[in-house]
DNA sequence: TGTACATCAGTGAACGCGCGTTCACTGATGTAC
DNA sequence: TGTACATCAGTGAACGCGCGTTCACTGATGTAC
C-alpha cells in the first residue's frame, strides 16, 4: 500500500467537509465535482472511488453539517444556556458565514427539490435538533414544550435565510434583532 | 406588422408568468430558457428579444411573483383579517404549492447567491410587504409594530421553508400548527 | 384592385462551456520469496 | 539483501448532455403606390 492505512478515510473526510461548507455557500448546484475536488488538490476521477456519485456526497454533506452545527448549539447552550444559543443563531457572524453555519436557513428550500430520498434524511436531523430545543424550552406539558420549539426554531432559520437575502447590512440586523427581542421575551414569559 | 400590436406585450407577460412560477417550483437554476419557452410553445431564440439575459427574467420573474402575492395577502386580509392571512399562509395548501406561493420561502436561500444586484429588489419587496403587516398588527408604537410584523413574517417564511423540506405529511401538518397557534397567540395577546 | 416592399416576432442551427460520470492508466509502496 | 509482483489511491482523457447566448433566416401581415 502506498498510503497509510487511514490516508483513505482522511481523504473522504476531507471531501466530506469541504463539500458540506461549499454547498451551504452556494447550494447543491452551486458547486462541481472537478471544482470541489480542485480545491483538496485532488482530480475529479479520483472522487468516485469514495462516493457512488454526487447524490451520495450531498447526502453526507448534509449529514456532517448538521452534525457540526449540533454539536456547536450544545457547547453554546452548555456555557450561555438557551438565550446564548438564539443570540448566536441570530448573530451578524451567522449571517456572513453560511458556509459554517446552519444547513437550514443555507438549504432548506432546495431539499424538497433534491433527488433521493434527502427529504427524509433532512427531516431525522432537523427532528433531532427540534427534540434538543424542546427539552431547554420553557412550557407545562411536553406538547407544549415541543410547538414552541418548533416555533422558535422556525422563526430564527427564516430571519436567518431572510437576513443573508437581503443586501443592506442595517435592515439585515434589524431582521435579527427584531426576532431576538421576540424569542427572548417569549421565552422569559410564554403566553397561554 | 404580422401580430396585433399588443402581442408581444402579451408573449413577454406568458413569459414572466412561467417564469415566475418555474423559479420558485425548482429555483432559479432550476429550468432553462429553452425548456421555458418549450412550455409556451416557443423556441428559445425568440427570448432575447424580450430580455437581455437570464438574469433580466429573473428579476421581472420575481417582481412578479412579490406582485400576485402581494396582491392576494391584501384581498385576504380584507375578507379574513390578520389571522385569516396567517392561516393562508401557514396552509397546506401553500405548501403544496410553491410555484403559485410566496417567493420568499421558495427562493430566499438563492437571492443572496444571485448575480447582479438581485438582493436589493427583494430587499425593496420584502420591506414592502413587511410594512403592510405592521400597520395590521397590534402594538403601541410604530417601531413595536414593526418589529412584530418582521418577526411574525420570518417565522411564517421559515415554517413554510421548513415544512416544505420534510418528506412526512403529519410532520409539515405539525410545524404549521405550531407556527400557527404561537402566531394566534402572539396576535392576540403581545407580551412586554 | 393588384403588386412590391418593409416590418418584426419568432425560428433553429451553431458556439463554447461546464456538468456528472467512466475507465484504462500510473506509480509509490508493502509483501513474497 | 535483492528482485518480482500485487495493491490501490489517485490521474486525466473522453463521453454525452444541457446550459446561456448569438445570429442569419423566415414568413405572415400591413402599408405604399
Amino acid at each position: 500500500m502506498r498510503y497509510k492505512p487511514e490516508h483513505k478515510e482522511e481523504t473522504h473526510k476531507r471531501i466530506v467537509e469541504t463539500a458540506a461548507r461549499e454547498f451551504r455557500e452556494r447550494g447543491f448546484d452551486g458547486i462541481g465535482i472537478a471544482a470541489l475536488m480542485k480545491k483538496l488538490e485532488l482530480t475529479h476521477g479520483g472522487f468516485y472511488a469514495h462516493f457512488e456519485n454526487k447524490d451520495d456526497l450531498v447526502r453526507e454533506a448534509l449529514s456532517s453539517s448538521f452534525d457540526d452545527v449540533d454539536d456547536h448549539i450544545e457547547e453554546v447552550f452548555e456555557k450561555l444556556g438557551l438565550s446564548g444559543v438564539i443570540d448566536l443563531y441570530l448573530s451578524p457572524e451567522h449571517i456572513a458565514n453560511p458556509g459554517l453555519g446552519c444547513p437550514v436557513p443555507a438549504l432548506a428550500s432546495e431539499i424538497g427539490r433534491q433527488p433521493g430520498d434527502l427529504a427524509s434524511l433532512f427531516t431525522a436531523r432537523l427532528n433531532r435538533r427540534i427534540e434538543f430545543f424542546a427539552a431547554k424550552v420553557p412550557g407545562e406539558t411536553a406538547a407544549e414544550r415541543l410547538e414552541l420549539a418548533k416555533f422558535i426554531f422556525c422563526s430564527m432559520a427564516g430571519a436567518v435565510a431572510i437576513a443573508r437575502a437581503m443586501d443592506d447590512p442595517e435592515q439585515r440586523e434589524s431582521i435579527l434583532l427584531s426576532t431576538k427581542n421576540q424569542l427572548q421575551k417569549l421565552i422569559n414569559f410564554v403566553p397561554r
